[in-house]
Order: C-alpha cells, then structure tokens, then sequence
DNA sequence: TCTGGGGTCCTTAGGCTG
DNA sequence: TCTGCAGCCTAAGGACCC
C-alpha cells in the first residue's frame, strides 16, 4: 500500500529577523543582522543582509567584516515566543496534528483536513496567505510522505515559497542533491561520505546498506539507508517539545547553561563565579519545573576551541544549587589546572553547567530523608531566591560571591 | 582580538558483577 | 583461584538540530 504525500513542513523565513523589523518599516531594505554580539553567532538576517553573503550561524565579527553597514540587534524573546505561540494555533486551525520543531517550524499532518480544506497544495497556501496576513511573516511549505523528505522540500522551497516531493518523483528530484542537503546528514558525516565518493544522495542510495553500517555504524548507517530513499519517519509526535524547550512536552532528558566569557579566563576564582552563577539559573529552573537529576555534568572550552566535559553521578538526585555547583567545582578541580604545581592554567573561553538524568521530584510530604542528608539549609534558601525573583527579578538576590 | 546556547541521541571505552 | 564472557552502568566525546 502506497501512503498518501500529507505531512507539511511549515518554516517561516528568516523568523528571527523578520518579527523583529516587522513593526519598522524603517528597516524592511536595509541588512539587518539578529544576534551576533561579542564573540556571538548570527541566529538570522533578512534577505537585504543575505545578499552580502550574511548566513546564520556565523559568528559576529565575520557577517560585520561582510556587511559592516548592518543593524545588528540582540533577539527579543518577549516579542519572538508569543509570535510563535500564535502561529502554532493558526497550523492547529487546520490539523490537530502538529508536531513542534522549534520557534520557528513545525511538521503537520493534514490527511483528515482534506475533506474541510482541499488537497495538501491547497492547504499550504492558505497557511501561508494567513500566516502573512494574521502575523506579517513569510513561510515555506515542504509536502511529502516523511519527515525528512518534507524538512527538505521546504529548505528547497525558500524563500516564500511551496514544494510538493511526491514519493513517484524522489529518486529524480532528490538523488542528484548532494548528500549534505539531507536533514540529519552534518557538515562531519557529508565529510566522510565524500571521502568515499558518495557525493550525491544517488550514490550514497546505490551504495550497499551493510556496508554503510560497517562504516558509519550500525544506526546512522541504517538511518541514512532509509533517507536516501525517503522511508524514514512519516508519523508525527503531536505536541514534540521542540529543540529549545518552548514546545508543550515535558523533556525529560537534561537540563544546562553554558556561557562564552565576554574575555578568556584563567583565574579560577573567575570560574568558580561563573560556574556558581550557572549552577543557580540551572537549579532554578529544574525547580521550576518540578525537576531534579542525578548528575551533574560540566563543559569547559578552551581558548584554542578544544572542549571537554566531565561529569559524576550523585548519590541523590538534585535541583539544590549548592549540590550541583559543589560537584561542578570538584569537576573543575580534578583537571588539576590549578594545581599549586602548575605555573600558567590554560585559558578557558566557555564554562557550562548541566545536570542530567532528570525525573519528577517527589513531594515533600511523606518524602523520607536519605541516611546522613545534610543540612536542609540550602534547599530553603533556594526556595526563598526563587520567590524574591519571582517578586523582583532576577537580579533581586544575588550570592555574596557573585558580586 | 573569528567560531552561541539550548538540547537529543549515539558510540565507544572501561569498570564492575555474576 | 583463575579466566572468559555477557550484560549493565558510567563517563566522555562527537554529531546533529534550530
């Protein structure tokens, strides 16, 4: 049995960058770049800013060396995640079944809207058109049977516009591409591929699947077998918790900060200011959340890009901040950086902070404290930190040792 | 005075245990 | 008591996504 071309991958256009000069018609013509502070990456830039080369997720300084008469300004969340929200009830207009990729995307299923709204060609216009009126932002709309054919249809459609990857016409439409353009292909793994002479998706789908396996290992080896003959996922998660956590789902997964210094370090004292400041936001919001987790896991990066991370597991799992920040400070220590032999540690360029294995916490009530539980001290002080910001804000308490 | 921050998932290696 | 093995857990790192 064949399965019907009816799931929709719906990206806006350049999101970032086109909620924010929505309202200044000021800026419509001009390159305007979003994100890309100091030591920062572009998170978007309109078309203007493209024309002169700017791409997301290059850093800062190298989209201002192409296009220096850009205005850069820093995302503002308050406007973007409100803006996303309403977008995502427009799609549930049409379907209820929505799954959320990020801000900015998400896949649709519309097989059961056919009988209100048409065929799928019919129903990505509309969406597009009201997404345009209601909202004032360009998307794009890629139509196929699966997932990943879908997230390329839609990459291939921008700007502003509609592609339909029938399952009939993908070997001729898909396998010419390079093998890169498929969604979960990287820059590392397009890199071995080519390696091999697998340049097009063509070659890699004529090349034998055991082997594939062998060389890629066995589940990206097989993964990559089923893209490049469009038979990946074609069932959507309705309600996916998206990429960064604004998505309705409860991730389960991890939890962390991470932080490039506005100047490399190699004071520990510096760090340990910055790894406390980090363990407090982390624990505040698994508190938020009603979570804890049982390790603790930190990332440093040094100034030559080389990074590396350690992690240990608690005896009891955690959202108190004083547990995660004493774990990350023994981590940091057992670098031995700063070991009184060592004459010059290594300059640090990014600290980050992350508690993983997170589950429910249980109710205090009826909870049973664990033999030798320390002092529980420190949990009531984050609780009062947590009401004060949720008063004043966050910069209402502050730790001595953060000022 | 180049290269963010938030995640997920997978692979590999080594230690422990029965 | 020693060895080999399977299975599990932990830790580290890499790749990928937006």
């Amino acid at each position: 049995m064949t399965q019907p071309t009816n799931l929709l991958h719906v990206d806006m256009d350049a999101f970032y960058a086109s909620v924010m000069i929505r309202d200044r018609p000021d800026l419509h013509h001009v390159p305007v770049i979003v994100g890309g502070g100091h030591r920062g990456v572009v998170l978007a830039a309109n078309y203007p800013a493209r024309a002169y080369g700017v791409r997301s997720g290059m850093s800062g300084y190298e989209a201002r060396r192409l296009c220096p008469k850009a205005v850069v300004m820093p995302p503002d969340f308050e406007l973007l995640v409100p803006v996303s929200k309403a977008i995502r009830e427009t799609f549930r207009s049409f379907t209820p079944v929505v799954e959320v990729v990020s801000l900015d995307e998400a896949f649709l299923d519309v097989r059961g809207a056919a009988r209100l709204f048409g065929p799928p060609e019919a129903i990505a216009q509309r969406i597009r058109s009201r997404i345009r009126a209601e909202h004032g932002i360009p998307c794009s709309v890629g139509i196929a049977r699966s997932v990943s054919v879908a997230k390329l249809a839609s990459r291939r459609a921008k700007p502003d516009g509609v592609l339909t990857i029938p399952p009939e016409r993908f070997v001729e439409m898909v396998h010419p591409l390079d093998v890169g353009e498929l969604y979960g292909v990287g820059e590392s793994t397009r890199e071995r591929l080519h390696k091999l002479g697998l340049i097009t998706v063509g070659d890699v789908a004529k090349f034998p699947v055991d082997q594939l396996r062998r060389m890629l290992g066995r589940h990206l080896g097989g993964h990559l077998h089923s893209l490049v003959w469009g038979t990946d996922r074609t069932e959507l998660h309705p309600g996916g918790a998206g990429t960064w956590g604004f998505g309705e789902g409860t991730p389960e997964g991890s939890m962390g900060s991470q932080h490039t210094l506005a100047a490399d370090v190699r004071d520990r004292d510096d760090l340990l200011r910055e790894l406390l400041r980090l363990s407090s936001r982390v624990a505040a919001r698994l508190r938020a959340a009603d979570k804890i987790g049982t390790t603790v896991a930190i990332t440093i990066r040094y100034s030559d890009f080389r990074t590396i991370s350690r992690s240990r597991k608690l005896p009891e799992p955690t959202d108190v901040t004083q547990d995660v920040y004493d774990t990350a400070v023994l981590l940091l220590d057992a670098l031995g950086h700063w070991a009184p032999d060592v004459s010059r540690p290594p300059a640090v360029r990014l600290v980050g902070v992350r508690v993983e294995g997170l589950r429910r916490r249980v109710p205090e009530a009826g909870r049973q404290l664990a033999l030798g539980e320390r002092d529980p001290g420190w949990p009531d002080a984050d609780r009062a930190i947590d009401r004060a910001t949720g008063r004043f804000g966050h910069t209402a308490v502050r730790r001595g040792s953060l000022l």
